[in-house]
DNA sequence: GTGATATCATACTAAACATATAGGAAAATA
DNA sequence: TATTTTCCTATATGTTTAGTATGATATCAC
């Protein structure tokens, strides 16, 4: 029941050029520096967001990535979903190559559909811009309550 | 995002011992033939639901396993996070030995809290006993609906 | 057109996890 | 004591995860 890197980075890529957007094309680089992830895993993230639409890329020089709508267009569902696939929780309730077989007889297959229901559901709700306040909020509570110059060089999980 | 086959054969294995109580112990063998699931690999699943206190065992002749309540009282919830552990979607959310040390300023953190409570409260919202209601009117709408005699030996997914 | 800088494409790898299968020990009952 | 059941542990196999590495291709400033 885990969501994976390439899923949980995207969403923090997508926030960053959020948050960074200023008309220009923001560098993997900039945004690698920042999450504190490696260029290199960032490049094999972004395409599948760039293939979707969710971005819009350039090459050379000044290039980099951008946004393709405002924030608050942008549903938390379908970037996971773009890098994860389909949410189902269990692979029988698709109508993809494998139905399974009992479905007929299965007690606990509409409890599976529910889930997939409920989790699509509060994804779909939440906003790339509602991200964007809720850690404005956070950062900025988080500033006043602890000593400025701390340091941290963990890694991230 | 996906539920492991443990986790959902417990879930299979618990609503076969609520349908099939008849006070006597309920020998692992039925239910892997009822279940088209092998034997092998029941065996080594429901040790879990022991440990956690879901079911009791006994060994030897007319020896088996038997629910510890009603069906009314078991949560679907408790039966998977007995087998898959917390359902927390992201690790960093756990208090757990990894604490992501990027949490005060994580833009996303609060959002897969969220998805956290969403999935327990939906689990913990069907107990057993609604599994096999739905089952009851599922198959006998199902009978309804096709000829008696055909035959599946297909594999289960 | 050349150099610098960026994305893009692809291959590789180590470790973990999923999904079983198999063999036999221990206990309970008839 | 024989049979039947749970219980414990080892092994196998394939897939996925989470990266690292190398180089090609496009774009722009000069």
């Amino acid at each position: 029941m885990k969501i994976s890197t390439k899923g949980r980075y995207a969403l923090r890529m997508m926030v960053d050029l959020a948050e960074h957007d200023d008309g220009e094309y923001i560098r993997l680089k900039d945004i690698a520096i920042r999450q504190e992830i490696t260029l290199k895993y960032l490049e094999q993230i972004i395409p599948q967001l760039t293939r979707s639409g969710l971005v819009r890329s350039c090459r050379g020089n000044n290039g980099g990535y951008m946004l393709t709508r405002g924030p608050e267009e942008y549903t938390v569902g379908e970037i996971i979903r773009a890098l994860e696939g389909s949410l189902a929780p269990v692979a029988c309730i698709t109508d993809n190559p494998n139905r399974c077989p009992r479905q007929e007889e299965c007690a606990t297959l509409e409890f599976w559909e529910g889930l997939w229901r409920v989790v699509n559901e509060y994804m779909d709700g939440v906003t790339l811009a509602d991200l964007m306040e809720k850690h404005v909020c956070r950062t900025r509570q988080d500033e006043e309550g602890r000593d400025a110059g701390s340091v941290r060089d963990t890694k991230t999980i």
